[in-house]
DNA sequence: TTAGCCTTGAAG
DNA sequence: CTTCAAGGCTAA
């Protein structure tokens, strides 16, 4: 039977309907990989049943089998994964009570709750499934946050797509799928769902899998005609060899880099008419179109959306037409063929399946995970876009769960460190990279009396910071947390053409000293929590920061006037979708306002050397904090002043690009104000820096670009220090 | 409108 | 000089 009537289809549980319950083997079923063709980057993975498919998802029987696992609360879905991950993999390589080394399998689960706001807290609960011949008999973890978690038998409905597990993603998916079954009246839990990551996201395939729960008690389904659409998972694994060659919108073959990542030539094309056309397009459909060689031509409107969504740059399509000649992204696109050709000479020192962890190749070049900081299809595009977001199965893990030699663990980082450990990137939209801490000399608050403005006190190891004077965060007994800004280049001019909705914008600003205190009682919070013996890390102090900081941002953007007019659910994805970026202009704006040269400037206040920094990272990292600090100087040099920093915070906050916007005029509108009046009041406060505005815009891109910058500053921070 | 091929011209 | 990512052209 052909599905071509969805409503007709179904698979699962209507509600009412009563079935009878089947007796099943309680033997728990991990099995060999071999048998599930998605799931095929470690040994063991997690079989089940299929009990039948409908047209966009199927239903599943999971044996009672059990997980290790760990909860972890924050807002954001990365974050809390984050931290989860490096703490049972740290089970895993040895944090038990025996010390045992124990194999990583697939999916990474984490169960998230349901109809969480962007906002509020969530806990997150991730569980790394433990192999066969540890299902008995699980080693206990010495972390007593790390616990077992035995899983009951359960069914759940499967939707499977292609990507990155994420806030975004998952949230869509998730609610795709709800929203079919709502149609048939099924019965599921809403409270919560899990995501299933299965394959690590530096190889194009992967796949993730919301699941949705259903209650343990249920009858079966009866398997109704659903079984006639797709017997197959819909977004098989692409085992192709050499997949960077193929277009990450379409899949057709890769003609170059074209409008800031490798690209086919058709969609070159229909990228270059689209922005020249200033096309406006509509789907037809949902706005899920499928997009691939022969079906590339169905759908502009998605196509479009693929191609912001990848990463092409509409900043690439020449304004004036001009031909010929090289654009400013020349560099990037030199950077990521050398970062590729490092992949593939990685690879071909690399034997599949067997991963070293100890390298004495001190000098080869780094290796594959720093592929984030260019496009590809498989790895973070340079767009604003929310597509991509950190994968749940961070790459660099192989098979024998032995993490792969990383970008900035290589050379000098692995001789001033103990072996390395998997870091899930921090405000980078892939897991990639590791991050090296074990046995590093933790922060210490030791010196500072508990009554005391809560400076954290570096160790003495971390030479290179200095809290200057001029800081907001000078805790000194004299300086109060609350202390107005320094006046430094960030006065207002006089006399813009649109003051009333400048000095609105820049009303809801946060203090810096105020989210400075803010931070830092937060992390002597958690400092008190844990006791004298159990001092926070470097790692968990940065995170704790970025929570904060973001925080910050977040609650900046709720009280925003212009803000609070969209709808919860625009608020919602523009706050996904931009997160990371206001992050990193946040971070720029205070290395501009407060950074001292050749310093990353922190905000608890601490300065960091870059040449600390410079000189014991690898190329990676060190070519990251050079471009931050290019980028940092550039701004600079273009005098940039708060309003100018608040404007483009808005500019990056109200994208109309983002996909999913239900208001999209309004968001354009607003950004469009927001131009408008970046535009007068550089005109008006620059009158001799004609060009200041369009340099202005121009840099725009280049925090995007920047990403990464901001975790590799804190890998660094963590990596050098001990 | 699409997409394959062609021309251009700054950067290296 | 070569390279290669822009824009342009044009048959389908």
């Amino acid at each position: 039977m052909e599905s071509s009537s969805r409503d007709l289809v179904f698979c699962g549980y209507k509600a009412g309907l009563v079935g009878f319950l089947l007796v099943l083997t309680a033997e728990a079923r991990v099995g060999n990989s071999s048998e599930l063709r998605f799931c095929f980057e470690t040994p063991q993975c997690l079989l089940f049943d299929r009990i039948c498919t409908a047209d966009d998802y199927e239903v599943r029987r999971y044996t009672s089998v059990k997980w290790v696992s760990t909860e972890e609360t924050s807002f954001i879905m990365e974050l809390a994964a984050m931290r989860a991950f490096r703490r049972l993999y740290d089970y895993i390589t040895g944090a038990n009570k025996n010390g045992q080394k124990i194999e990583m399998t697939a999916p990474v689960i984490v169960k998230m709750p349901a109809g969480k706001r962007f906002w509020e807290m969530g806990v997150y609960r991730m569980s790394f499934l433990l192999p066969a011949e540890h299902q008995k008999k699980p080693p206990k973890p010495t972390d007593e946050k790390v616990f077992i978690d035995e899983m009951p038998e359960m069914k759940v409905y499967v939707k499977s797509y292609g990507g990155w597990l994420s806030t975004t993603s998952d949230r869509n998916n998730a609610k795709e799928l709800s929203d079919t079954l709502d149609l048939f009246n099924a019965e599921y839990r809403k409270d919560f769902y899990y995501g299933a990551g299965y394959n690590r996201m530096d190889l194009p395939g992967y796949q993730t899998q919301p699941l949705v729960q259903q209650p343990d008690n249920y009858p079966d389904p009866n398997p109704l005609e659903g079984s006639s659409a797709s017997q197959e998972i819909k977004t098989e694994p692409d085992s192709r060899p050499g997949s960077e060659e193929y277009c990450p919108i379409c899949g057709d073959k890769v003609s170059g880099y074209h409008y800031g990542l490798l690209t086919c030539e058709s969609c070159k094309g229909f990228f270059k008419r689209s922005v020249q056309n200033n096309k406006h397009y509509t789907c037809a459909e949902q706005q899920r179109c499928p997009m691939d060689l022969s079906q590339r031509k169905r759908c502009p409107f998605c196509r479009f959306q693929k191609c912001l969504a990848v990463g092409m740059k509409r900043e690439a399509v020449r304004a004036d037409r001009m031909r010929g000649g090289r654009n400013k992204f020349g560099p990037l696109y030199r950077r990521d063929r050398q970062m590729k050709q490092q992949k593939v000479y990685h690879q071909a020192n690399t034997a599949p399946y067997r991963i070293k962890t100890e390298t004495t190749q001190a000098h080869r070049p780094t290796a594959p995970n720093d592929h984030h900081l260019m496009s590809s299809h498989t790895s973070t595009p340079l767009s604003s876009d929310a597509f991509h977001y950190p994968p749940i199965y961070p790459p660099g893990l192989g098979q024998s769960g032995a993490p792969m030699r990383l970008d900035c663990t290589v050379n000098t980082e692995r001789v001033l460190t103990p072996p390395p450990l998997p870091y899930t990137g921090l405000y980078h939209r892939t897991f990639s990279g590791y991050f090296q801490e074990k046995g590093e000399t933790p922060f210490s608050y030791s010196t500072v009396p508990p009554h005391y403005p809560l400076h954290p006190t570096l160790n003495n190891s971390f030479t290179t910071i200095s809290t200057p004077a001029s800081s907001p965060c000078s805790t000194s007994s004299t300086t109060p947390l609350t202390q107005a800004l320094p006046q430094t280049s960030v006065n207002p001019p006089s006399g813009t053409l649109t003051p009333s909705f400048l000095s609105q914008l820049l009303e809801g600003e946060q203090d810096e000293s105020q989210l400075c205190a803010k931070v830092l009682v937060s992390l002597q919070r958690e400092q008190a929590n844990r006791g004298k013996h159990d001092r926070l890390n470097t790692f968990s102090i940065m995170c704790k920061m970025a929570d904060q900081t973001l925080f910050g941002l977040v609650e900046w953007a709720r009280n925003s006037t212009l803000f609070k007019e969209l709808k919860v659910e625009d608020q919602m994805v523009l706050l996904q979708s931009c997160w990371s970026e206001l992050l990193v202009l946040d971070h720029l704006c205070r290395q501009v306002t407060y950074g001292n040269e050749g310093c990353i400037y922190l905000v608890t206040g601490q300065q960091i050397e870059v040449s600390t920094i410079i000189s014991q990272a690898g190329v990676t990292l060190s070519s990251l904090v050079s471009r931050t600090q290019d980028l940092v100087s550039k701004l600079k040099a273009l005098q940039l002043d708060r309003h100018e920093f608040v404007c483009l915070k808005y500019l990056v906050l109200f994208n109309p690009d983002v996909k999913s916007v239900q208001s999209r005029r309004q968001v354009e509108q607003t950004q469009e104000r927001v131009n408008r009046a970046l535009m007068e009041h550089t005109q008006q406060s620059h009158p001799g820096h004609s060009d200041k505005f369009g340099q202005l815009l121009l840099r725009l891109p280049e925090i995007d670009q920047a990403e990464p910058i901001k975790s590799s500053q804190e890998r660094n921070n963590c990596n050098y220090i001990g």
